[in-house]
DNA sequence: GCGACGCTTCGTCCACGACCGAAGCGTTCG
DNA sequence: CGAACGCTTCGGTCGTGGACGAAGCGTCGC
């Protein structure tokens, strides 16, 4: 019973089309400020600061003051894949309903490359997972997965060298399930850490003002030559 | 934007008490009848109707006709994953508005045991995997776990041959974060299969109307024999 | 067949909460 | 210091959707 309210409490707060555009834009673990928030959810500044104000009160959001400005983002990582369950279960569940308006639900650019939370996912992150998976660098399993021996040679050569992490294996590196592609693509500090080395080498560009990702030049270069992708080609196409 | 409105219509679906209860009392993976659903979030049958419609038009439920009863049940693993995981953030957060009712949120004999989709959770689920993991039956790491090779003797021992299942390792065994212990119990197949076992052993017994376990006179020898757990001990003091 | 039962549909009522504009407060910049 | 800016609070409006009782429809049991 009374866990039920709970429940309900959790669902509420993300039940409101603003809130939850809101954490969407939000998903990506980057702070944004109000007024981003309230544009990007498109509502006022005074409704934003109204929603803002709840999901901090509801554990979801953490606050920052800084100067005039106040940045929001999600509080701990455990929201935020509670949040991308639920996106996984969104886009799952949809095209149930077929009767449905016609606007595609996810956006081309989200769907070829974004950031979830912290590593990448979309067309990208998934192709790199399989990649990984092919070169044996990674073992991927259902619900968890492993660095090989000659994968953590591949990847010092790529400019990760494991050395310094503490924890080898689990948690390290594990699958997470992307709600575009309904793959796995690599989370854990692994998907993380590959994220951040792509950006380093100027492979990848994110977005200011959403989750998607930018591949740019020498990242088509790039994932052509180690992973054989063709990552950004339409984005190429189209500029 | 609109996969936040995806987001959104999930949110909704959960964001009400009346379903959550009906949810929450669902996610044991048993079939439960409109009425006892109406019953357990303490709504007219008119109303409970309308809910029931609504969570099966979204996908979160699937329902049965059987003479003049409809029986509902969660749709899906995942689904019962996803709310599971909605639940855990909420017991973690909860605690953060504490000018709150008094009124303790879970109730002692769901913290005590009960199941968890198709497996053991609570204390009990905990302290099984405590001590499955003491006694090297099992390994358990953030994210995934194995059974040793010493495990697999001792599990056909208990009267689950392992030999019969397909795939042997990953998946098949899983921790599952708690949310009233907040600690990993066991789940996966694995947990499925222990959880039967001990009721087919006579040692659980689940309630017909709630999703809380009781501990027969010989699941209490059992326990402490096998386990050296003192399960249901308070329930003995009870009655 | 008739009544009891389980569930759904319909009509109505009501309350919560989402929304905005205006005004207030603190910060920054010229 | 005053103006512009970012955010919040307040007050008021409005619509959505959750609640129930009554009535309708199929199923079961005597």
């Amino acid at each position: 019973m009374s866990q039920g309210l709970a429940l309900s409490e959790i669902g509420a707060l993300v039940g409101d089309p603003a809130r939850a555009n809101m954490l969407s834009a939000l998903l990506d673990g980057r702070a944004l400020s109000a007024s981003e928030l309230a544009w990007s959810a498109r509502v006022s500044p005074a409704t934003a600061s109204g929603h803002l104000a709840r999901l901090v009160e509801g554990g979801m959001l953490s606050a920052v003051r800084q100067g005039r400005h106040r940045y929001f983002r999600v509080a701990s990582a455990d929201i935020a894949g509670m949040l991308e369950h639920m996106m996984v279960i969104a886009s799952r569940v949809q095209p149930a309903d077929d009767r449905r308006r016609a606007t595609p639900r996810i956006s081309p650019a989200l769907r070829e490359a974004r950031t979830c939370y912290d590593h990448l996912a979309g067309r990208l992150g998934v192709g790199l997972a399989d990649a990984l998976v092919a070169r044996e660098v990674v073992a991927l399993a259902e619900e968890a997965g492993e660095v090989t021996e000659s994968g953590r040679a591949w990847l010092a050569d790529f400019g990760l060298p494991l050395d310094r992490v503490g924890r080898t294996r689990r948690l390290f590196c594990r699958p997470c399930l992307d709600w575009s592609e309904r793959r796995p693509h690599l989370a854990g500090v692994l998907g993380a850490l590959l994220c951040q080395r792509c950006e380093a080498l100027g492979w990848i560009r994110r977005e200011h003002d959403s989750r998607a990702v930018a591949v740019t030049a020498a990242g088509r270069r790039g994932f052509a030559e180690q992973f054989g992708l063709d990552a950004g080609a339409a984005n190429a196409a189209g500029r």
